[in-house]
RNA sequence: GCACGGGUGACAGAGCGGCUAUGUGCGGGACUGCAGAUCCUGAUACCCGAGUUCAAAUCUCGGCCUGUGCUCCA
């Protein structure tokens, strides 16, 4: 099978290739760090950790670079509204990055390069596209002069100088102080009272937002690369005109193969922004669901479909969530741990067979292929995690009515399947310990169960006792009384079982 | 205006030439004192029109509707 991914340049799914056999070098386009990361971002890294995580499972050594953006308009403003030196707002923010992208069990990448450590590498470049005519000093900095190699321009967007020209109207008839035109974009800013400032042979000033991203990606991956990823709102001007400064300073053409742009998250059919007030961060979210739900929601669309969050996208994706971990915790239960030289070895699936094991066995084959698949096919994880869905709702029918050796080697080989598709590819298990945990909750809440076990298992005998009598107003007092300490009990063939209340 | 996407059952949303998507919701059943959970099972689709084809939700053309972007933005 092979990898096809859609790529924003050619405008179609192509085959996935590698400059070097192998290996991918791959670069998304990270935050700037002036405030907590927001569900679009969320949404942004974990369709990359997806891609990560399907092209190391397919064998590439992945080499991914994403940065962070640690000096920009938005961080002096915040700098100046909060009084806050804008160096400790980053180191704030940064932190908050890596703690939200943890708790979403995004892997990290193999660097995370700052913006700021390459200024200078970012003003060779610069000095480059000047000598080379394709940027020129005016009074308030450096511009790139897009005129230059007109032919590039629109590739990501497949507009044209001409339409946009036609259809902006007069916003884009304005240009700055002495740019020539207004296509171009600054390379260095010349320096403003009161802001951070380095130095550089046009004066003190400080970098424009595009060529970090060509500094960096050049410095860790090379003059061209695999895979560039960012939100699709980053194809343009962004992504342009890291093609312009990369391929007019290298001469090399294209600069990266394969650009990928995943879709926006609305919220309840609107477009999520702070004056609408439905912006959501990621911490907030966090406070209310388990990280794992929030990613499934997230992960069960294309990277490319826009997602409308809503509570009941959030609903589904909670109860889908409990069915694979109820899988999970049912495998784990049924393998119990064994070591694998004494399981016995399973016999191949047939889903022809009378016997519902050996079909079970076929079924979670199919579904397997049919992930991988769906995977293959520009990362379509929705399709994926529905094939994780119906091999939960498998692995129930195949753990069923089997003897113990058979259960543990099937326990195993379910235990093994969803380790690999929900947990490893997809990134939806929590730890072998916590799932077989009776609740997925914190210390303080198995603090409380353990505390209540043996009053409640007190109760529980008398209300069985009352059921037994159908006295049935004393079995239900007694659940009443359950209730107020939280307890929530529900009978089942084998008897009542309980939990506290969420 | 230009560009890029869409229009699939009650809803969300895959599929993109012949094969049950999936999930929620809804109907029937098993289990049930009640409640919940679980399992089995069923029903409801492919915007309109024309064309290509043995066969179209899937390809082509036309129409209608709709989302997003167009230098703050993941």
């Amino acid at each position: 099978m092979t990898l096809r991914v859609y790529d924003s340049r050619r405008r179609e799914k192509v085959e996935f290739t590698t400059l070097e056999a192998g290996k991918v070098k791959m670069y998304v386009c990270g935050v700037t760090v002036y405030d907590r990361c927001h569900l679009g971002h969320a949404r942004c890294y974990i369709a990359f950790d997806l891609v990560h995580r399907w092209l190391e499972h397919s064998g590439y050594d992945v080499h991914y670079v994403q940065n962070f953006t640690d000096i920009d308009d938005k961080i002096i403003t915040r700098a100046i509204d909060t009084g806050r030196d804008w160096q400790e707002i980053v180191a704030t923010y940064i932190e908050a990055y890596y703690e939200d992208m943890d708790a979403l069990n995004i892997l990290r990448a193999d660097a995370y390069p700052r913006c700021t450590d390459y200024v200078e590498k970012m003003n060779l470049i610069t000095q480059s596209l000047i000598d080379k005519g394709n940027a020129y000093v005016a009074d308030d900095g450096v511009y790139f002069h897009v005129d230059s190699a007109a032919e590039k321009y629109g590739q990501l967007t497949g507009q044209n100088i001409e339409a946009v020209l036609g259809g902006a109207g007069g916003r884009v008839t304005k240009t700055g102080l002495t740019k020539r035109d207004h296509k171009d974009f600054a390379l260095w800013k010349s320096a403003k009272p009161g802001e951070p400032t380095w130095d550089s042979p046009w004066g003190a000033g400080r970098p424009g937002w595009h060529i970090e991203c060509t500094a960096m990606s050049m410095d860790h991956l090379g003059e061209q690369f695999d895979l560039h990823g960012g939100g699709e709102d980053l194809r343009f001007p962004h992504h342009e005109a890291e093609i312009f400064q990369g391929e007019c300073h290298s001469g090399i053409s294209p600069v990266v193969t394969h650009w990928l742009h995943n879709g926006f998250v609305n919220i309840d059919g609107e477009k999520m922004s702070k004056s609408l007030g439905n912006f959501w961060t990621v911490n907030e979210i966090l406070a209310k669901v388990d990280p794992h739900v929030l990613r499934l929601a997230l992960v069960n669309a294309q990277y490319r479909s826009p997602i409308d969050m809503n509570e009941q996208l959030l609903g589904d994706a909670e109860k889908n969530y409990q069915r694979i971990l109820s899988a999970y915790r049912d495998a784990l239960k049924a393998w119990g741990g064994s070591a694998l030289d004494t399981l016995t070895p399973l016999p191949e699936g047939d889903v022809d067979s009378p016997n519902q094991m050996l079909r079970s066995l076929a079924q979670m084959e199919r579904y397997a292929e049919g992930f991988a698949r769906a995977m293959d096919d520009d990362f379509n994880s929705r399709e994926a995690v529905a094939k994780v869905l119906v091999a939960s709702r498998e692995i129930a029918k195949l753990l069923s009515g089997l003897d113990a050796q058979d259960s543990e080697s099937c326990g195993h080989f379910a235990t093994i399947w969803l380790e690999e598709f929900a947990g490893q590819v997809l990134g939806l298990l929590p730890s072998r310990e916590t799932a077989l945990a009776e609740s997925s909750e914190d210390s303080a809440r198995a603090g409380r169960i353990i505390e209540i076990t043996g009053r409640v298992d007190e109760l529980l005998v008398l209300r069985e006792a009352a059921r037994a009598g159908k006295d049935w107003s004393t079995a239900d007092a007694i659940r009443d009384e359950l209730k107020q300490m939280d307890v929530v009990v529900s009978d089942t063939a084998e008897g009542p079982v309980w939990d506290l209340a969420d």
